[in-house]
RNA sequence: GGGUCGGUGGCAGAGUGGUCAAUUGCAUCAGACUGUAAAUCUGACGCCGCAAGGCUUCGGGGGUUCGACUCCCUCCCGGCCCA
């Protein structure tokens, strides 16, 4: 019994520290109370959250980082993390994102994104702590199970009416787009989930609260429990409300290089400053109002990119990609490792590549239409010159090593074969 | 099963016999400016070609026509209504 004591964590149930992670401003809804969800947190017992992410893709985004770190802090309370894999639900594609196709991934497709999504949140989320790691399962485990009569009994606990009530298969309705039956039972099985693993809190953004309240409805049914809700907020700008997403030309994955995550943020628009600082950073929420209130917007993003990739890469990383920022698109100068390229042969008259050759075969331009439409607008220059509109012959005693620029920020050295 | 509407470039969405390589918006790229790779403004945005021009695209296949994204046939896929 002492042994078995010894592995048990104490709970945390300081009311400070419940109110940092729960005023945050990072989560904007519980279900069915926030007084109800804190009166649990400070009532010692040890609770399972739980957190669920579909392994379509090969990396994460800063919107589950957001989610990630709020989860890390209810571990760090000392409470039960699961950090669920939706392999089985990812096959139909949740419904409240419609751009996610339906994918059909094996096994080792899936095992493989997930050891790269690893990699990508070893930062913030602690996989390896001695006494509470954060835990990871599969619902396949436990979906792909169930058979025809168990699903049969699972759906008798919904109306159609209930599922047409989602606001995504609502404006499908309207739009008359299609909307097919295996969507129906996405909910469901995000329900069944809870139910399997038996969670006390689901963590989910505000897309996902339908979902989760089936696993809510499904807990009450068939486990007389009462489930927790918590939903984090959208990284979206908060002046034009538009979602931090891939489309919209600011989704930031994880698997970025340091220079390439600081560049990701500081190509924000000034709107997602905030939400950001709030949702993917330690920094204080005093010290956010202090950096919101600078003059120049500017400076509070490179602290913000400096936060950001800290996180993911380190400390000294992150003062050299800001230093590589500086250098490089502050004050315009070529950056330190350049990647050079080697000019071809290209006939028997002594001629090498021309611009346009050069630049497709080194990929700063994607055709040599491409090339031209870029060297047209001013877009080209070579050891800071502008190269000008016409069919310029590379030539090895005025190129070789020198710097070719396209656009602000693509450098390639050009090489001479010896 | 019947009726009807539809399937267009990364996405959304116009076009409905030649002027269409296809309006526009988003995304993307380049430039100017700036406070930054923000915002704003300008331009570009199928491939080849220095150019003239050529080539391949509007669900698949076939046909009509001097000429089709546009008309016809057929197949595949979807919405809606009816059964």
């Amino acid at each position: 019994m002492t042994g078995l004591l010894f592995f048990m964590t104490k709970i945390i149930t300081d009311e400070k520290k419940i109110d940092e992670i729960l005023e945050r401003g990072v989560l904007v809804d519980f279900l069915p109370t926030k007084k109800e969800l804190k009166e649990a947190l400070l009532a010692g017992k040890k609770l399972r959250f739980y957190m669920g992410a579909d392994p379509t893709a090969k990396a994460l985004h800063l919107g589950h980082a957001q989610n990630l770190m709020v989860l890390e802090d209810f571990r760090k309370l000392g409470h039960e993390v699961i950090f669920l894999i939706g392999d089985f639900t990812g096959m139909i594609g949740d419904p409240s994102d419609k751009s996610s196709a339906r994918v059909k991934q094996t096994r080792e497709e899936v095992v493989e994104n997930f050891s790269n999504w690893k990699k990508q949140v070893k930062n913030i989320l602690d996989f390896n702590d001695a006494v509470n790691p954060v835990q990871i399962k599969y619902n396949s485990e436990w979906l792909s199970k169930l058979n025809y009569g168990e699903v049969l009994e699972l759906a008798s606990n919904f109306t159609v009416q209930q599922m047409l009530e989602r606001d995504m298969f609502d404006k499908r309705m309207k739009e008359e787009k299609p909307i097919y039956l295996h969507e129906f039972l996405y909910p469901l099985m995000q329900g069944y989930d809870s139910v399997a693993m038996d969670v006390d809190v689901e963590l989910c953004g505000t897309d996902q609260i339908f979902n989760a309240l089936a696993g809510r409805t499904l807990m009450q049914k068939l486990k007389n429990k009462n489930k927790f809700v918590i939903a984090t907020k959208l990284i979206a700008d908060e002046k034009t409300k538009m979602l931090m997403s891939k489309s919209n030309g600011t989704g930031v994955f994880l698997d970025l290089e340091a220079n390439d995550l600081f560049g990701a943020i500081m190509s924000q628009p000034d709107g997602m400053l905030r939400p950001l600082f709030t949702g993917c950073t330690r920094v204080t929420p005093e010290e956010i109002e202090d950096l919101m209130n600078l003059e120049n917007p500017r400076d509070a993003k490179i602290r913000l990119a400096y936060e950001i990739v800290k996180i993911y890469h380190g400390g000294e990383a992150a003062k050299k990609a800001e230093e590589h920022f500086v250098k490089t698109i502050q004050k315009k100068e070529i950056p330190n490792d350049v990647p050079e390229q080697i000019v071809k042969w290209v006939d028997a008259y002594n001629d090498y590549e021309n611009v346009a050759d050069f630049m497709v075969s080194s990929r700063l331009a994607k055709s040599k239409g491409d090339a031209k439409r870029k060297v047209e607008q001013g877009g080209v220059s070579i050891d800071g010159e502008k190269v000008i509109v016409g069919v310029l012959i590379l030539n090895s005693e005025t190129h070789n090593n020198k710097i070719m620029k396209v656009g602000k920020f693509n450098f390639v050295k050009i090489k001479f074969p010896e």
